[in-house]
DNA sequence: TCCATTATTCAATGAAACTCGAAATATGCC
DNA sequence: GGCATATTTCGAGTTTCATTGAATAATGGA
């Protein structure tokens, strides 16, 4: 992932409603939910959903797939782990007497992600 | 992390310069860098570089300090981590099945983070 | 074909963010 | 005190984002 990738997800995330709805997608997992269960979840009108969804979509952080009337959004696990790993590229330049520093499962991660 | 505190640390790395001036940072490790230093590699004008340093104190995701007349920056591991834990929390719902795509060594992460 | 369901696009409005020069503050040295 | 250095604060202009009702597709069933 380049900078101007790491800043489109970042900007798709950084909103209340999409970060909403981008954690129940990854709650989720690979089998997504439909447009019209991510707006009953979060309260939105339509249209306000559209207009979030379309962000996280064009930033590769959702996936996207029509099944009859319904289209089903889902998680994008690689843009994830890719944007998870542009953060944390070469912390405190590799050296490893700040290594506890960055690393996530010793200083501030006790819930369980990727671990667990 | 909750929601809130999630969306201004995303809010914060959202913007190309502060994303910069953040991996600097990270990069630099707990020494951190002065804000003239900071301008420089960046090339933006000072009162710019306030502007976004400020925007990542204030999310708590860098640290400051004087010395002498200098003011070092330098990044809070833990807010990382923390923000980290948060988006990858809970992934798939903590099923097995979809577990692979929830961590970030085997999907997108080929550079050396916490693990090398 | 007609209708119901599901979701998107459009358009207008209001709110917030970014930029950066000029002025002000804080510190150190002589 | 007087001056240079380092950084922040202020202010005004420009740009971008968020919201949502109404209209428009796309699909499936009778």
């Amino acid at each position: 992932m380049d900078a101007a990738s790491a800043v489109a997800a970042l900007s798709a995330l950084a909103h209340e409603h999409r970060l909403a709805a981008y954690r129940l997608l990854v709650e989720t997992g690979p089998d997504g939910l439909p447009a019209g269960v991510i707006a009953e979840r979060l309260g939105l009108p339509p249209s306000s959903l559209t207009f979030h969804l379309q962000a996280l979509l064009h930033a590769g952080l959702v996936t996207q797939r029509r099944v009859s009337r319904q289209i089903i959004y889902a998680m994008a696990p690689a843009a994830m782990n890719g944007l998870v790993a542009y953060l944390t590229e070469h912390c405190c330049g590799g050296r490893a007497s700040c290594a506890p520093a960055c690393d996530p499962a010793a200083a501030g991660a006790p819930e369980g992600a990727s671990a667990a």
